[in-house]
DNA sequence: TATTAACGATACGATACTGTATCGTAATTT
DNA sequence: AAATTACGATACAGTATCGTATCGTTAATA
């Protein structure tokens, strides 16, 4: 990963780089990435366009590495029962969960569909995949507890719910309101009414 | 709805009216929403511009009247018992759920999110809420036969089981396919493991 | 100090689409 | 037949972005 430093001439901008791709993820989250060009992005960032093809061929590139530059802590919650855990996890999600940031990156990777996938594998790694991890904990200490099956599977579960709550936040299917609905699925799906 | 029709003059062409909505729904899957130029739609459709603009303000109001404009049968198969069912309606979703068509209406709506919720509203009208209402009748079938709780809400299911088709679409979860994917939710759902 | 390379700024031609206007033609009603 | 309106075609000015090239400047190494 880690180039070789040419040591001659002036090294590249540590600031441009930074203020590049925080502002081609504030860019994206606020306009969606097809309305965004490389110039806004140059502007806001106040950098030249330039500086920006020098890094990357294209936009696509671009953004690929903005979001492969967030790396956030995911932390759960630890209430001591699984309810309690559940709670934390749908609101914490509430104010996450297709962000704007968040709804622009899966629109992306739902437009482009075949063509980036790479979009979509990079979300997932980078976004999706360490939450789901840290989910199954909530599920294995559930099953410490006896609160849920000793056969249950964390992944399913996540994926169940990550789903129901991304689908709740597109089309609102019901009148009760989003956090509402994603407690009576879960409930459905992990008690069975 | 219907206009009164002034009797004068020239009529607007049926033909060219077909041809501008079909266009533009099959650009709309091809290209995307953002990608897709009232330019491109008249020149494929065979019909100026004009004839586009005399009829819709831009491209928001085209594609609203294109999507409005499709109205399909909703078919849900009666095969005896509740899995015959289901496995029907995940085979049928399997080809239709996020064709072409859909992954853009859908990219469409979660990237212009509050903006345009009118795409959302319109979605949700024309396609999904004509197969939330034939899906309820798969449970309530399956109530008849004990196959399910009575209490079951036939809604919460489809909006969980959309969604979890929705989200493995999107990202693949796992490395099971995905209609084992989905039909292992549905049953972890429905039969609570 | 000389060399090297990245910097921001700016200009550039190329391309694409917008929405409007204006053709002459075609299809209706009165 | 006259009036009216829509038709497809085409031209148009306006706007926006692309990706490249070229400034003189700045920050490093040798």
């Amino acid at each position: 990963m880690s180039e070789s430093k040419p040591k001659r001439g002036r090294p590249r901008s540590i600031e441009s780089h930074q203020a590049i791709l925080e502002t081609t993820l504030s860019l994206l989250a606020e306009v969606g990435f097809d309305a965004m060009s490389i110039e806004a992005i140059a502007n806001r960032a106040g950098v030249g366009k330039t500086t920006i093809y020098r890094r990357y061929s294209g936009k696509e590139e671009l953004v690929a590495a903005a979001i492969e530059s967030i790396r956030e802590e995911v932390v759960i919650a630890d209430t001591g029962s699984l309810w309690g855990d559940l709670d934390a996890i749908i609101e914490n999600a509430a104010q996450t969960t297709l962000s704007h940031l968040g709804r622009q990156a899966v629109a992306m990777i739902i437009s482009s569909a075949s063509t980036n996938s790479q979009f979509a594998q990079l979300y997932w790694k980078t976004y999706l995949q360490p939450r789901r991890r840290a989910f199954s904990v909530v599920i294995d200490r559930a099953k410490a507890r006896n609160e849920v099956k000793n056969d249950l599977d964390p992944g399913l579960v996540f994926d169940v719910m990550s789903g129901t709550m991304l689908y709740a936040r597109i089309f609102s299917p019901t009148s009760e309101s989003w956090k509402a609905h994603v407690r009576r699925a879960l409930h459905l799906l992990l008690e069975g009414s």
